[in-house]
DNA sequence: TGAGTTATTATGCGAACGTATAATATTGTT
DNA sequence: AACAATATTATACGTTCGCATAATAACTCA
């Protein structure tokens, strides 16, 4: 009989990118690109380092798969909170902010990723690309969530206002959500998302702190 | 004779050692952390690698000592505006904006120094107290401008609100900043300031766009 | 001008880097 | 039960990393 001794078990081609990815990310958050080294990735992955190449052609590969994963997977946690009905367009509006500045999307973790990968955005011309559209793509969601809550409370309203207050309010949640992020411990709970609600309103001039649902 | 040829010049150990940070600097802030070896350092500051080790204990020493430099000079280039006079005190809040908005504050460079540096803030305790320090003396200077302004304006403020008020201000400013560092040619001039002062003279319920000076 | 300081270069070491290739184990198929 | 396919490991190569030490050049001052 072969009796040969089990060393490890094969996964599923997805499964093992999956797991590659993971510990690509987890380590550019915790310690930056000088952590992210195959070697420690492998091993974080639970797999050998010869396994990357199998999976990546190269390790910038593998880096820029994880940018691409990570970027979709942010965009979709904040506006997945749209797909919930709301009680008026003020509600939409409010609820997309204070998704932008609660947690999941606010974490420590997040910010570290993105101050991982900036350097390779301005590199590297794919991140550039994955960048630039997932940022128009939040700021362009966010102002037409302010132009029809304008417009619904007869308010008013022109393409060149309504993008410097997309840029404003942008600006007023990126940072917060810097913040946020990086001082976990600066902020009481729900102190954030306030504040985000406010200083969004006061730009556009609405009130939604107390919108409800 | 001695007939020597000259192969280099002796210089003071500040003029080194301010080259070693202004190479490190700026090595840190276009490449990130991957870059900035000792060996490319050395180069950038017109010497070789030997003689980082002659005035900087360790490679951490030098960046450590670059990230105090940095800090300090961002934020003394921010509240260098505040030692003009104004005409009000809205005027003076005004100006610390409009300086935190502007370039040389405003700039792509910071931004990858600040991307470069963070997960170092993370780890390293040193620079884990200058980063608290320099994010605190800043976020102070905010909430005491802002309480002068809304004193003199005789509009209602406690502690608690004021302190409010500063983090979110604080919160717009930073975001600015980042979105116009990051993204150059997606502001028109004084475009970023100007959306910042409307945006802090919303929040703290005060217009502070044609102050004046 | 010559000796003493020390700033600076030159050279080398071990470890870790990304990548390449060969060997081997696991699994599905017949 | 043997085979083919390929997922996975094992090993090696050349380069670069931070750091250490020795040699040398440049300047100061008696």
């Amino acid at each position: 009989m072969p009796q040969t001794r089990k060393t490890h078990q094969r996964q599923t081609p997805d499964f093992r990118r999956q797991a590659l990815i993971d510990a690509t990310l987890n380590l550019l958050a915790e310690g930056g690109p000088e952590v992210a080294t195959v070697r420690v990735i492998a091993k974080k992955a639970g797999v050998t380092q010869g396994l990357i190449r199998h999976y990546f052609s190269t390790k910038d590969d593998l880096i820029a798969a994880a940018y691409e994963q990570h970027m979709t997977q942010m965009t979709e946690a904040t506006s997945a909170v749209l797909e919930q009905p709301f009680r008026s367009h003020s509600a939409r509006l409010a609820g997309f902010v204070t998704a932008a500045l609660t947690p999941p999307v606010v974490d420590l973790r997040n910010v570290g990723l993105w101050a991982g990968f900036l350097h390779m955005t301005q590199t590297d011309s794919r991140m550039q690309r994955v960048h630039a559209r997932t940022y128009r793509a939040f700021r362009d969601r966010l102002e037409r969530l302010i132009v029809v809550a304008l417009k619904a409370a007869d308010l008013p309203h022109d393409p060149q206002m309504s993008r410097r207050v997309a840029i404003a309010c942008n600006g007023v949640i990126d940072g917060l959500w810097l913040e946020g992020s990086a001082l976990p411990d600066g902020f009481e709970r729900d102190e954030l998302s306030e504040i985000g609600l406010q200083s969004v309103g006061a730009i556009i001039g609405l009130n939604l702190n107390k919108t409800g649902i």
